[in-house]
DNA sequence: GAAGCAGTTGAATCAAGCG
DNA sequence: TCGCTTGATTCAACTGCTT
């Protein structure tokens, strides 16, 4: 695990695969040249945010604040800033799959010029997510609102890829089952998590916190996905994915990162697989025709269904359709026509009486499916 | 108050103060030409979303969702959308005061290209604040994260701007001491806010609630200040401007719009001076979160509070403070000051009357924690 | 009157699979 | 790729009616 590849040798090699779960030294658009088209099912991209820093800046009781003021945030202007943008997120749509999903997180100095770089590119934007921290820092001067979010933006590779990942009902399962909103509400890292040097100084100046990508990576990828992280860094990425039980390749230049996070990677322990079933929603759940209801005996021909207020009814026919004033179709179709609709879930529109109250056809299903799932 | 200037009308005018607390009828770009350089404050605009719809889309129960399919949000290409949106950013450029500060409000589906644009243009970002929306529309498809918030950039005139209005003071004073962050947490604009017409269906379909405007306007202004709003649909900047004492130019297309908030406006009543005096400097030293009722409207600026016994009474400032017999201080400093006391808890203190009886503004804050803990 | 239920609605880039 | 069929899908707030 956390194999550190020199870009050269990577070039030479024969089985791709070997680049899986790897750290790439080099240069970020240079090194994802060496990876094949269509290769990687989901990016996280932590760019530089190029931030605009005059002089230093003190606290209120004259401590140095610790700015980021490293070489690879600095820009000579907004057209090199966004040429390195445009330059970085279309290597990444090569090696991006056509159903994939990218990840880039920024700030307000730089995410604008990122957002309308990935339009321009043909991304299609699906979401952006605020990332408010529960412990930013604060604004020393008073001449601002406190910065306490960073801005992540979720795209597709073009408009017309709708078969992206997107753990829906795991999400909304998790968050006391209501649909998970675009803003999320996370600690900054710190504590034990922070990784430091001998120095006891932190090793990088904007590690994420791993609970972030851990939404990300639950959210938008699969067991065994692969996870480019063109911008390494300390591996938080790829600390998390290798938990989490996915793939991961990680680009750095500066070796220094590369070695905390290839210490930090090996010694993450994987999740079993059992804890890393994700929920899925009745879209995935094997298809049950109303028929097998019938064919099983949970409900009968002749049996009369109503809606949830018996206003309107229908028969139950042998052959697993629905008859209603001389109409006849599927318990879909004939809702619809009952209702004067065009569209109608007939699972959860018709109900049957069993005996104390109306309930939905749709828990018939349900015992179906366990049934279905007892065997395998 | 909101007379309607025809843009021929106001070009002929001598006394530059004439568009003062007007509404001009025009194009945005053409009619900002007609203004003085620099003849504004603050500007804050709300320029069309640029939202790209496929069919349509339907709820779970087969409602047809209402979306936002005007004229005036189309636009041909990210191309023709981009050179819309310089125009009129320089043209707001050209009136802005070289102190003067500029919002714009936006989604994801346009604010990382005004975001970027404005950057092109030399503005000077600030923040960016996010709305967090405390009711958004659900995903009904169930294919993406809720799009629970909006985001408002807000930028000074260029970097060298250093004596912008910021109400700091007010501001902190306001959110239980401690600074206001760049996340703030409104309902959507419904209910009695929401204009209707005669067909009772919504008049404008983006209305932005009042309290978003409040903060924004007592963050970023001074009492009599002009604030520009470009599209000013049905003028809930207007109204704010006028309610809060400042003075507002809306410039706007739609001759329905216009009349809408020609007569909204009209029946604003202008807060008196006393209550819009804007804390500064720490001898005021308020301890209070108690401005979050007013922005939510739970109480007003004006109102009376009194205690259980109607003994005191003190009146409610638009900045979250308290006023009486020539004193002035948070909710604790005040309450503590009129009986004579060291200290004060104002929460059980003060009380408003609800119609029936006195009860203390501590069941307000109630309600507003309610609403957060509904989302954490 | 109060409480509760049913219905409505809000800036939305909102489906998947098969032939 | 297009067109057709099947069938999957909502949260909070407000309004108005019934109990």
């Amino acid at each position: 695990m956390a194999a550190v590849l020199a870009l050269a040798d990577l070039k030479q090699q024969v089985r791709p695969t070997t680049w899986l779960n790897s750290i790439i030294k080099g240069d970020c658009v240079a090194a994802l040249e060496a990876l094949p088209d269509k290769s990687v099912d989901a990016i996280f991209a932590d760019p530089p945010y190029n931030l605009q820093l005059g002089g230093t800046l003190h606290r209120p009781d004259q401590s140095l604040v610790d700015a980021v003021d490293n070489e690879w945030d600095q820009f000579a202007s907004f057209e090199a800033y966004d040429a390195f943008t445009r330059a970085w997120l279309l290597a990444c749509r090569r090696v991006l799959k056509p159903n994939g999903t990218i990840w880039v997180i920024g700030s307000y100095h730089n995410i604008f010029r990122v957002g309308a770089m990935m339009q321009d590119l043909n991304f299609w934007l699906l979401n952006d997510i605020v990332w408010r921290k529960t412990n930013p820092m604060p604004n020393f001067k008073g001449r601002r609102f406190q910065n306490a979010h960073e801005t992540m933006i979720w795209a597709s590779k073009d408009a017309k890829a709708k078969s992206y990942t997107f753990n829906y009902e795991a999400l909304k399962a998790s968050n006391d089952d209501v649909q998970m909103r675009s803003d999320w509400l996370f600690p900054i890292c710190s504590g034990g998590e922070r990784l430091k040097g001998d120095d006891g100084k932190k090793v990088h100046p904007t590690q994420k916190p791993e609970s972030l990508l851990a939404r990300v990576i639950m959210a938008s990828t699969k067991p065994g996905d692969v996870i480019l992280d063109p911008f390494f860094g300390t591996g938080t990425t790829g600390a998390v994915a290798k938990r989490l039980g996915r793939n991961f390749v990680g680009i750095e230049r500066e070796q220094d990162y590369i070695d905390a996070a290839a210490e930090r990677i090996a010694t993450v322990e994987p999740l079993g697989k059992a804890e890393l079933v994700v929920m899925t929603g009745k879209k995935a759940e094997p298809r049950v025709a109303f028929n097998t209801l019938v064919e099983s005996g949970l409900v009968r021909p002749g049996q009369v269904l109503t809606d949830a207020r018996g206003r309107y009814s229908a028969i139950i026919r042998a052959d697993g359709t629905l008859t209603a004033n001389g109409e006849a179709g599927s318990i879909h179709r004939l809702g619809a026509k009952v209702q004067g609709l065009d569209a109608c879930n007939g699972w959860t529109f018709w109900h049957f009486n069993d005996g104390t109250s109306l309930k939905p056809i749709d828990d018939l299903r349900a015992i179906i499916r366990n049934d279905l799932a007892k065997i395998g």
